[in-house]
DNA sequence: CTGAAAGCGCTTACAG
DNA sequence: CTGAAAGCGCTTACAG
């Protein structure tokens, strides 16, 4: 490899100065069209490409924007990473992605590393996102979205899945086909999503003049395993429930397990509903009705406020936002 | 935010130069104790880490790696930039993504701009990867591991999964397991992966003893759709196999979908095997048995090379090496 | 319409 | 043991 060619080279080829190969580039002033069709066949002629190493430390702006995830092989930030791709390539950002298996202390360590690095911004998605785990990138400027965060505030955009909305949704799809005793098997109380989509199912049945039973809230892991257990149990009940919503795919599996060995016909006998839509629910059988957000979606929403916040000056700013997005019901076979 | 603070403010404050600041950052020179002591503590007091990008533009080097791939959707690039992080985190390298969709021409567009942000390696996996695509990086002396190349050439080390390995031993565990009569479900002929598997299938049979019969390879679409077809065309023969081998998970799900049509017992009817280990793989029912290469460990295995080749210097340059990962069966209920 | 010079924030030969 | 100065490769006030 030669020696890298430089703006100075250009320059001296075309027989003008740094300046005015840097002007024609970035057509920020006037040049006479005879340099600028000079300068550029000597660009051509070159080769040459500004280094935009040089061109970031000078203009503070890196044109790179950091996605850091609990774990990139969950297959819902991919698909978020793929929809930020989607909007911010064009305008030439660039994707710098982190990996933080949901340690806080990986976490901040990775916050802190992007802004050494000075993206320009910064989106954040944690299990339990809080603004403080990017108070770093706050302080240093950076516009920061937060993917499932609680609120908006100075500095951070909130986008996030309406957990509250997908459990409503769920269970009226399943009242509005005649299932009336729903049972919901969770995890742990908290207040996650999971916490949601269970507060959302209570809305549902509240509104639709169907009684809340306790009995019919069982809490297990967030597993196939979980699943199966929480429908073992419930089909113990004296009263079993007709249908059972399931805090997540998984779980739901789980669930359709235990119908299966017990000879139960889904969803004649059982409807059995997960949250999510990962990729084996189409393809299980008897496939499995859930609801889906649409992460790519989400993804695109993502790069879009922040482009906005990248657009915006002192004067122009707007408040922090909040952006829900809706879920949809993906009809299958098994509700 | 304040002005951000520089190293001659902190040079300013601990009363010495900036070149001692540096130098108690990096070791590179011997600093006094008391010396060292007061600029660490002023480094805390002012909360100073140095800029990256300055720094990347004096050393020549950004600390970055480039991993472009045809779709971070597909759940085997999530898992190969999960392996790379695993290993490029620790000595302070992030990984910066792009996406081709399989693009020739993106390809090549994402290319040069990872060379313009002078990115100190290059993780290149195309769906038919070739050097030609990586050219800019090469003449810029920028390492790159091609994942799935053909072969190893200057600048270019090749790092793939050994799919004719893969087809002979997916062939053999069939034999192993008492079925003689095997199809196999693939695609177009090309020279791609899914055409050493057939080789590698070709090579089984002939090593046990078995006849290859041209009859028994069908080609259809790679997908559900495609599978089942295939599936379909193969029980129209007049003696059907009792094994098939799918050129992919995806294609495999679609022969069983016929075989659960024609109520055919699994594996005991026919057996049937797929490739890759997909997600659905073993959320499905029956359960697919599968070939799985692992994709985390390729993606470490790339940062090592990238990593060994950075650490290299003009004189300890090593030969370009071809690595082959060797797959293993991942038995499940179906075969 | 164009150029000389300063500066983005560091590191590192060079000199003492 | 330490510092002044040059330089990485650009962009942009400032001046003409």
């Amino acid at each position: 490899m030669a020696k890298r060619v430089g703006i100075s080279d250009v320059a001296a080829r075309a027989g003008v100065s740094p300046t005015t190969v840097s002007h024609v580039l970035s057509g920020r002033r006037h040049v006479s069209e005879v340099t600028r069709a000079r300068v550029r066949s000597v660009m051509d002629e070159l080769g040459w490409e500004p280094n935009q190493l040089a061109r970031s430390l000078r203009m503070q702006r890196t044109l790179t924007i950091a996605l850091i995830v609990p774990d990139i092989t969950n297959p819902f930030y991919p698909s978020v990473a793929r929809g930020l791709l989607d909007v911010v390539s064009e305008p030439g950002y660039q994707v710098l992605i982190g990996n933080t298996d949901g340690s806080p202390s990986a976490e901040k360590d990775l916050v802190a590393r992007m802004v050494t690095r000075s993206v320009d911004a910064i989106v954040f998605a944690g299990y339990y996102s809080k603004s403080s785990d990017v108070a770093a990138a706050v302080e240093a400027g950076i516009p920061v979205a937060l993917m499932g965060g609680r609120r908006a505030s100075a500095g951070i955009d909130v986008l996030t899945s309406d957990d509250l909305a997908a459990g409503e949704i769920a269970t009226r799809y399943l009242i509005g086909r005649g299932y009336h005793r729903i049972a919901f098997i969770t995890g742990a109380s908290g207040d996650g999503p999971p916490a949601d989509r269970v507060k959302g199912y209570r809305r549902a049945l509240t509104s639709a003049g169907l009684r809340f039973n306790s009995q019919l809230i069982v809490r297990e892991e967030f597993s196939r395993a979980g699943g199966a257990a929480g429908m073992e149990k419930l089909l113990e009940l004296h009263k079993p429930p007709r249908a059972v919503l399931c805090t997540n795919d998984m779980v739901a599996i789980g669930a359709l397990d235990v119908a299966r060995a017990r000879g139960l016909r889904v969803p004649d006998d059982l409807a059995v509903m997960g949250f999510d839509d990962i990729e084996a629910a189409a393809l299980i059988s008897p496939s499995l009705t859930t609801i889906a957000g649409d992460p790519r979606e989400q993804g695109r929403a993502v790069g879009r406020v922040l482009l906005g916040r990248l657009a915006e000056t002192a004067t122009t700013a707007s408040l922090p936002q909040r952006i829900l997005f809706a879920p949809s019901v993906v009809p299958r076979e098994s509700a």
